[in-house]
RNA sequence: AGGGGCAUAGCUCAGUUGGUAGAGCAGCGGUCUCCAAAACCGCGUGCCGAGGGUUCGAAUCCUUCUGCCCCUG
Protein backbone atom coordinates (compact mmCIF):
# COMPACT_ATOMS: atom_id res chain seq x y z
CA UNK A 1 0.00 0.00 0.00
CA UNK A 2 2.67 2.29 -1.46
CA UNK A 3 1.46 6.21 -0.96
CA UNK A 4 1.95 6.55 -5.00
CA UNK A 5 -0.66 4.20 -5.34
CA UNK A 6 -3.40 5.59 -3.23
CA UNK A 7 -4.16 8.28 -5.68
CA UNK A 8 -7.49 7.54 -7.37
CA UNK A 9 -7.96 6.45 -10.85
CA UNK A 10 -10.33 7.92 -13.28
CA UNK A 11 -11.11 7.09 -17.04
CA UNK A 12 -11.17 9.81 -19.35
CA UNK A 13 -12.46 9.85 -22.76
CA UNK A 14 -11.63 12.60 -25.23
CA UNK A 15 -11.09 13.35 -29.10
CA UNK A 16 -12.70 15.65 -31.87
CA UNK A 17 -16.15 17.09 -31.40
CA UNK A 18 -18.89 15.00 -32.91
CA UNK A 19 -17.13 11.18 -32.54
CA UNK A 20 -19.43 9.62 -29.86
CA UNK A 21 -17.40 10.64 -26.47
CA UNK A 22 -20.31 11.00 -24.24
CA UNK A 23 -22.11 7.75 -25.77
CA UNK A 24 -19.07 5.96 -24.97
CA UNK A 25 -18.28 6.96 -21.41
CA UNK A 26 -21.90 6.64 -20.78
CA UNK A 27 -21.15 3.28 -21.37
CA UNK A 28 -18.59 2.81 -19.37
CA UNK A 29 -20.25 4.36 -16.53
CA UNK A 30 -22.70 1.95 -16.96
CA UNK A 31 -20.57 -0.60 -16.97
CA UNK A 32 -18.00 0.40 -14.09
CA UNK A 33 -21.17 1.96 -12.08
CA UNK A 34 -19.19 5.14 -13.24
CA UNK A 35 -20.30 8.70 -13.36
CA UNK A 36 -19.52 11.23 -15.88
CA UNK A 37 -18.10 14.75 -15.30
CA UNK A 38 -18.08 16.82 -18.37
CA UNK A 39 -14.42 18.42 -19.13
CA UNK A 40 -15.89 21.04 -21.93
CA UNK A 41 -15.82 24.81 -21.33
CA UNK A 42 -19.35 25.75 -22.90
CA UNK A 43 -21.39 22.58 -21.36
CA UNK A 44 -20.82 24.55 -18.20
CA UNK A 45 -23.08 27.10 -18.93
CA UNK A 46 -26.76 26.91 -17.64
CA UNK A 47 -29.02 26.78 -21.27
CA UNK A 48 -26.50 26.09 -23.46
CA UNK A 49 -27.51 22.51 -24.11
CA UNK A 50 -28.51 21.88 -27.82
CA UNK A 51 -25.68 23.69 -29.09
CA UNK A 52 -23.29 21.96 -26.52
CA UNK A 53 -24.21 18.88 -27.10
CA UNK A 54 -24.76 18.78 -23.65
CA UNK A 55 -25.89 14.71 -22.70
CA UNK A 56 -29.59 15.05 -22.11
CA UNK A 57 -31.20 13.32 -19.62
CA UNK A 58 -32.14 10.23 -21.75
CA UNK A 59 -28.74 9.74 -22.76
CA UNK A 60 -27.81 9.56 -19.61
CA UNK A 61 -30.29 6.99 -18.31
CA UNK A 62 -30.03 7.77 -14.71
CA UNK A 63 -26.20 8.16 -14.97
CA UNK A 64 -24.80 11.07 -13.27
CA UNK A 65 -23.33 13.93 -14.65
CA UNK A 66 -21.31 16.32 -12.95
CA UNK A 67 -20.18 20.27 -14.11
CA UNK A 68 -23.13 20.73 -16.87
CA UNK A 69 -24.83 24.02 -16.89
CA UNK A 70 -24.32 24.88 -13.71
CA UNK A 71 -22.63 28.48 -14.50
CA UNK A 72 -25.29 31.51 -15.16
CA UNK A 73 -24.43 32.63 -18.88
CA UNK A 74 -23.09 35.91 -17.58
CA UNK A 75 -20.29 34.61 -15.70
CA UNK A 76 -16.34 34.56 -16.94
CA UNK A 77 -15.83 30.82 -16.19
CA UNK A 78 -11.60 29.64 -16.28
CA UNK A 79 -9.51 26.71 -16.45
CA UNK A 80 -8.85 27.50 -13.17
CA UNK A 81 -12.26 27.53 -11.87
CA UNK A 82 -13.30 23.96 -13.98
CA UNK A 83 -9.84 22.44 -12.29
CA UNK A 84 -11.12 23.19 -9.18
CA UNK A 85 -14.52 22.09 -9.06
CA UNK A 86 -13.75 18.52 -11.32
CA UNK A 87 -10.92 17.92 -8.33
CA UNK A 88 -13.88 18.08 -5.77
CA UNK A 89 -16.67 16.27 -8.11
CA UNK A 90 -13.80 13.36 -9.05
CA UNK A 91 -13.12 12.96 -4.89
CA UNK A 92 -16.57 12.57 -4.07
CA UNK A 93 -17.34 10.34 -6.95
CA UNK A 94 -13.84 7.97 -5.52
CA UNK A 95 -15.67 8.51 -2.14
CA UNK A 96 -18.61 6.98 -2.94
CA UNK A 97 -16.42 4.03 -4.45
CA UNK A 98 -17.71 4.85 -8.13
CA UNK A 99 -15.43 5.46 -11.18
CA UNK A 100 -14.98 8.92 -12.55
CA UNK A 101 -15.27 9.25 -16.35
CA UNK A 102 -14.40 12.54 -17.30
CA UNK A 103 -15.88 13.25 -20.66
CA UNK A 104 -14.96 16.27 -23.16
CA UNK A 105 -13.23 18.19 -26.14
CA UNK A 106 -11.81 21.03 -23.95
CA UNK A 107 -8.03 19.84 -24.64
CA UNK A 108 -6.34 22.44 -21.71
CA UNK A 109 -8.49 21.18 -19.42
CA UNK A 110 -8.06 17.47 -19.64
CA UNK A 111 -4.67 18.22 -20.10
CA UNK A 112 -4.61 20.52 -16.88
CA UNK A 113 -6.41 17.87 -15.17
CA UNK A 114 -4.36 14.64 -16.35
CA UNK A 115 -1.07 16.56 -15.79
CA UNK A 116 -1.78 17.71 -12.35
CA UNK A 117 -1.22 21.50 -13.38
CA UNK A 118 -2.26 23.96 -10.52
CA UNK A 119 -3.63 27.01 -11.41
CA UNK A 120 -2.72 30.39 -9.20
CA UNK A 121 -5.32 31.50 -6.91
CA UNK A 122 -5.27 34.73 -7.34
CA UNK A 123 -8.04 36.41 -9.21
CA UNK A 124 -6.82 37.66 -12.86
CA UNK A 125 -6.04 41.26 -12.87
CA UNK A 126 -8.97 42.54 -15.38
CA UNK A 127 -8.42 46.32 -14.97
CA UNK A 128 -4.42 45.87 -15.31
CA UNK A 129 -5.28 43.86 -18.83
CA UNK A 130 -7.87 46.13 -19.84
CA UNK A 131 -4.91 48.90 -19.62
CA UNK A 132 -2.21 46.95 -21.83
CA UNK A 133 -5.06 46.15 -24.22
CA UNK A 134 -5.40 49.63 -24.70
CA UNK A 135 -1.93 50.18 -25.00
CA UNK A 136 -1.30 47.08 -27.59
CA UNK A 137 -4.46 49.07 -30.13
CA UNK A 138 -3.45 52.72 -29.22
CA UNK A 139 0.61 52.38 -29.34
CA UNK A 140 1.44 48.84 -31.02
CA UNK A 141 1.60 45.40 -30.08
CA UNK A 142 5.77 46.09 -30.18
CA UNK A 143 5.88 48.52 -27.15
CA UNK A 144 3.63 45.50 -25.62
CA UNK A 145 5.88 43.06 -26.61
CA UNK A 146 9.37 44.94 -25.58
CA UNK A 147 7.85 45.36 -22.52
CA UNK A 148 7.38 41.62 -21.98
CA UNK A 149 10.52 41.33 -23.45
CA UNK A 150 12.36 43.14 -20.54
CA UNK A 151 10.95 41.53 -17.81
CA UNK A 152 11.04 37.80 -19.18
CA UNK A 153 13.21 37.70 -22.21
CA UNK A 154 13.14 33.98 -22.45
CA UNK A 155 9.27 33.93 -22.74
CA UNK A 156 9.41 36.57 -24.77
CA UNK A 157 11.27 35.09 -27.60
CA UNK A 158 8.62 31.94 -28.05
CA UNK A 159 5.31 34.36 -28.23
CA UNK A 160 4.82 35.43 -31.91
CA UNK A 161 4.35 39.40 -32.03
CA UNK A 162 0.75 38.69 -32.88
CA UNK A 163 -0.10 36.56 -30.01
CA UNK A 164 -1.78 39.66 -28.45
CA UNK A 165 -3.39 37.43 -25.94
CA UNK A 166 -0.62 35.88 -24.25
CA UNK A 167 1.50 38.55 -24.73
CA UNK A 168 -0.51 40.69 -22.91
CA UNK A 169 -1.44 37.80 -20.42
CA UNK A 170 2.10 37.26 -19.77
CA UNK A 171 2.87 40.61 -18.78
CA UNK A 172 0.06 40.63 -16.80
CA UNK A 173 1.49 37.87 -14.79
CA UNK A 174 4.76 39.43 -14.77
CA UNK A 175 3.82 42.82 -13.25
CA UNK A 176 2.41 41.31 -10.59
CA UNK A 177 4.50 39.74 -9.41
CA UNK A 178 4.39 35.93 -10.98
CA UNK A 179 7.79 36.08 -11.98
CA UNK A 180 8.83 34.39 -15.35
CA UNK A 181 6.50 31.77 -17.24
CA UNK A 182 9.41 29.44 -16.55
CA UNK A 183 8.82 30.09 -12.76
CA UNK A 184 5.34 29.66 -12.93
CA UNK A 185 5.51 26.07 -15.14
CA UNK A 186 7.52 25.13 -12.24
CA UNK A 187 5.22 26.15 -9.55
CA UNK A 188 2.09 24.90 -11.26
CA UNK A 189 3.81 21.25 -11.23
CA UNK A 190 5.08 20.89 -7.80
CA UNK A 191 2.46 18.77 -7.00
CA UNK A 192 2.05 15.45 -8.64
CA UNK A 193 -1.35 14.72 -10.62
CA UNK A 194 -4.28 14.29 -8.29
CA UNK A 195 -5.27 11.41 -10.05
CA UNK A 196 -4.20 8.53 -11.92
CA UNK A 197 -6.17 8.84 -15.12
CA UNK A 198 -6.96 6.18 -18.79
CA UNK A 199 -6.89 8.16 -21.11
CA UNK A 200 -8.94 7.07 -23.82
CA UNK A 201 -8.91 9.30 -27.54
CA UNK A 202 -11.92 8.81 -29.77
CA UNK A 203 -11.55 9.78 -33.48
CA UNK A 204 -12.36 8.75 -37.44
CA UNK A 205 -9.26 7.60 -38.69
CA UNK A 206 -10.59 9.43 -42.45
CA UNK A 207 -10.95 13.22 -42.19
CA UNK A 208 -14.23 12.54 -44.61
CA UNK A 209 -16.04 10.82 -42.39
CA UNK A 210 -15.53 12.75 -39.69
CA UNK A 211 -16.37 16.04 -41.34
CA UNK A 212 -19.19 14.00 -42.91
CA UNK A 213 -20.57 13.06 -38.91
CA UNK A 214 -20.24 17.09 -37.89
CA UNK A 215 -22.07 18.00 -40.70
CA UNK A 216 -24.79 15.55 -40.07
CA UNK A 217 -24.81 16.44 -36.63
CA UNK A 218 -25.30 20.39 -37.10
CA UNK A 219 -28.25 19.42 -38.81
CA UNK A 220 -29.36 17.48 -35.94
CA UNK A 221 -29.22 20.39 -33.47
CA UNK A 222 -31.43 22.50 -35.96
CA UNK A 223 -33.78 19.93 -35.56
CA UNK A 224 -33.85 19.85 -31.93
CA UNK A 225 -33.73 23.84 -31.59
CA UNK A 226 -30.63 25.07 -31.94
CA UNK A 227 -31.62 28.30 -33.49
CA UNK A 228 -34.15 29.20 -30.86
CA UNK A 229 -30.81 29.22 -28.16
CA UNK A 230 -28.33 30.80 -30.52
CA UNK A 231 -31.39 33.55 -30.60
CA UNK A 232 -31.15 33.62 -26.61
CA UNK A 233 -27.68 33.98 -26.60
CA UNK A 234 -27.52 36.83 -29.34
CA UNK A 235 -29.92 38.85 -27.16
CA UNK A 236 -27.63 38.92 -24.36
CA UNK A 237 -24.64 38.78 -26.35
CA UNK A 238 -23.12 41.66 -24.23
CA UNK A 239 -23.59 39.97 -20.96
CA UNK A 240 -22.64 36.43 -21.97
CA UNK A 241 -18.94 37.13 -22.48
CA UNK A 242 -17.69 33.78 -22.89
CA UNK A 243 -20.89 32.10 -23.90
CA UNK A 244 -21.32 34.08 -26.76
CA UNK A 245 -18.50 32.61 -28.18
CA UNK A 246 -19.27 29.42 -28.28
CA UNK A 247 -19.48 27.79 -31.58
CA UNK A 248 -23.22 27.06 -32.87
CA UNK A 249 -23.85 30.49 -31.39
CA UNK A 250 -22.23 33.28 -33.23
CA UNK A 251 -22.41 32.03 -36.41
CA UNK A 252 -26.21 32.89 -36.32
CA UNK A 253 -25.39 36.36 -35.42
CA UNK A 254 -26.13 37.90 -39.01
CA UNK A 255 -28.64 35.84 -39.39
CA UNK A 256 -30.38 37.57 -36.72
CA UNK A 257 -29.41 40.70 -37.50
CA UNK A 258 -29.87 40.14 -40.90
CA UNK A 259 -27.02 40.52 -42.91
CA UNK A 260 -26.64 36.85 -43.94
CA UNK A 261 -29.56 33.95 -45.03
CA UNK A 262 -30.01 31.37 -42.76
CA UNK A 263 -28.40 28.36 -44.64
CA UNK A 264 -25.02 29.90 -45.29
CA UNK A 265 -24.55 30.83 -41.53
CA UNK A 266 -25.51 27.03 -40.98
CA UNK A 267 -22.95 25.95 -43.40
CA UNK A 268 -20.31 28.47 -41.62
CA UNK A 269 -21.38 26.73 -38.21
CA UNK A 270 -20.36 23.20 -39.95
CA UNK A 271 -17.68 24.98 -41.28
CA UNK A 272 -16.66 26.47 -37.95
CA UNK A 273 -17.24 22.95 -35.80
CA UNK A 274 -14.52 21.42 -38.58
CA UNK A 275 -12.01 23.41 -38.21
CA UNK A 276 -12.63 23.12 -34.20
CA UNK A 277 -12.43 19.84 -34.45
CA UNK A 278 -8.90 19.84 -36.57
CA UNK A 279 -7.74 21.74 -33.56
CA UNK A 280 -8.93 19.43 -31.15
CA UNK A 281 -7.31 17.00 -33.07
CA UNK A 282 -4.17 18.65 -32.98
CA UNK A 283 -4.54 19.12 -29.15
CA UNK A 284 -5.12 15.29 -27.90
CA UNK A 285 -2.56 13.66 -30.71
CA UNK A 286 0.09 15.55 -28.86
CA UNK A 287 -0.79 13.92 -25.60
CA UNK A 288 0.94 10.90 -25.88
CA UNK A 289 -0.82 9.12 -22.74
CA UNK A 290 -4.07 8.66 -24.88
CA UNK A 291 -5.15 5.23 -26.57
CA UNK A 292 -6.93 5.68 -29.67
CA UNK A 293 -9.58 4.41 -30.48
CA UNK A 294 -11.42 4.05 -34.16
CA UNK A 295 -14.88 5.74 -33.30
CA UNK A 296 -16.66 4.52 -36.07
CA UNK A 297 -15.81 0.83 -35.39
CA UNK A 298 -17.75 -2.27 -34.27
CA UNK A 299 -17.87 -3.32 -30.48
CA UNK A 300 -16.03 0.12 -29.84
CA UNK A 301 -17.28 -0.19 -25.83
CA UNK A 302 -15.67 -3.53 -25.45
CA UNK A 303 -12.39 -2.23 -26.96
CA UNK A 304 -12.52 0.36 -24.72
CA UNK A 305 -13.07 -2.15 -21.54
CA UNK A 306 -10.00 -4.07 -22.64
CA UNK A 307 -8.56 -0.91 -21.64
CA UNK A 308 -10.33 0.04 -18.70
CA UNK A 309 -10.58 -3.60 -17.56
CA UNK A 310 -6.88 -4.15 -16.23
CA UNK A 311 -6.61 0.21 -15.30
CA UNK A 312 -9.81 -0.19 -13.04
CA UNK A 313 -8.84 -4.01 -11.43
CA UNK A 314 -4.91 -3.94 -11.02
CA UNK A 315 -3.69 -3.10 -7.72
C1' A B 1 -29.17 34.26 -85.75
C1' G B 2 -26.07 38.97 -85.06
C1' G B 3 -22.99 41.85 -81.52
C1' G B 4 -20.22 41.92 -76.93
C1' G B 5 -18.05 39.70 -72.53
C1' C B 6 -15.96 35.88 -69.43
C1' A B 7 -13.15 31.06 -68.98
C1' U B 8 -6.52 31.28 -64.01
C1' A B 9 -5.94 26.86 -57.16
C1' G B 10 -11.54 23.19 -54.25
C1' C B 11 -14.42 28.40 -54.25
C1' U B 12 -14.36 33.95 -55.17
C1' C B 13 -11.09 36.57 -57.88
C1' A B 14 -5.77 39.45 -58.97
C1' G B 15 -2.11 39.21 -62.73
C1' U B 16 1.24 46.19 -65.16
C1' U B 17 3.75 47.67 -71.89
C1' G B 18 4.55 39.39 -73.53
C1' G B 19 9.64 37.04 -69.21
C1' U B 20 6.04 29.64 -67.40
C1' A B 21 1.42 32.90 -61.88
C1' G B 22 -0.74 35.26 -56.47
C1' A B 23 -4.46 36.93 -52.61
C1' G B 24 -8.74 35.79 -49.45
C1' C B 25 -11.64 31.69 -48.02
C1' A B 26 -11.46 26.31 -47.91
C1' G B 27 -7.78 22.41 -47.07
C1' C B 28 -3.30 20.43 -44.56
C1' G B 29 0.25 20.79 -40.47
C1' G B 30 1.41 23.08 -35.78
C1' U B 31 1.40 26.14 -30.98
C1' C B 32 -1.09 26.33 -26.42
C1' U B 33 0.00 26.82 -18.18
C1' C B 34 -6.75 31.17 -16.28
C1' C B 35 -11.68 34.30 -22.37
C1' A B 36 -9.32 27.87 -24.81
C1' A B 37 -15.69 26.05 -28.84
C1' A B 38 -10.68 31.38 -27.65
C1' A B 39 -6.20 33.21 -29.70
C1' C B 40 -1.90 32.55 -32.67
C1' C B 41 1.80 30.49 -36.40
C1' G B 42 3.46 27.78 -40.91
C1' C B 43 2.38 25.39 -45.90
C1' G B 44 0.16 26.97 -52.63
C1' U B 45 -2.12 22.23 -53.55
C1' G B 46 -2.16 25.12 -60.93
C1' C B 47 -1.64 21.12 -68.40
C1' C B 48 -3.71 29.66 -66.66
C1' G B 49 -10.92 25.85 -70.89
C1' A B 50 -8.99 22.89 -75.67
C1' G B 51 -6.30 23.15 -80.43
C1' G B 52 -3.37 25.99 -83.85
C1' G B 53 -0.34 30.40 -84.87
C1' U B 54 3.13 34.83 -83.96
C1' U B 55 7.61 35.20 -80.75
C1' C B 56 14.05 33.69 -78.22
C1' G B 57 9.85 33.57 -74.76
C1' A B 58 2.41 33.61 -74.35
C1' A B 59 -2.13 33.42 -68.73
C1' U B 60 -1.12 37.96 -71.56
C1' C B 61 -1.15 39.03 -78.87
C1' C B 62 -3.87 36.51 -83.39
C1' U B 63 -7.15 32.45 -84.79
C1' U B 64 -10.54 28.14 -84.48
C1' C B 65 -13.45 25.28 -81.23
C1' U B 66 -16.13 24.33 -76.61
C1' G B 67 -18.83 26.15 -72.35
C1' C B 68 -21.22 30.02 -69.59
C1' C B 69 -23.20 35.15 -69.31
C1' C B 70 -25.24 39.84 -71.34
C1' C B 71 -27.49 42.87 -75.30
C1' U B 72 -30.27 43.12 -79.98
C1' G B 73 -33.93 40.41 -82.78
Amino acid sequence: MGASAERGRIVVVCGPTATGKTELAIALARRYGGEMVSADSMQVYRGLVVGTAAPTAEELGGIPCHLTGFVPPEERYSVAEWLKAATGAIRDILARGRLPVVCGGTGLYIQSLVQGLSYDEAPQPLELRKSLEQQWDEQGGEAVYQRLAGLDPEHAARLHLNDKKRIIRALEQSLTGGGTAAARAAQSRRHPPSFEALCLGLNHPERAELYARINRRVDKMMERGLLAEAELVWRHRDSYQTAAQAIGYKEFFPYFEEQALLEGCVDKLKQATRNYAKRQLTWFRRMDMVHWLDAGAEGLTDAAAELVNPFVHET
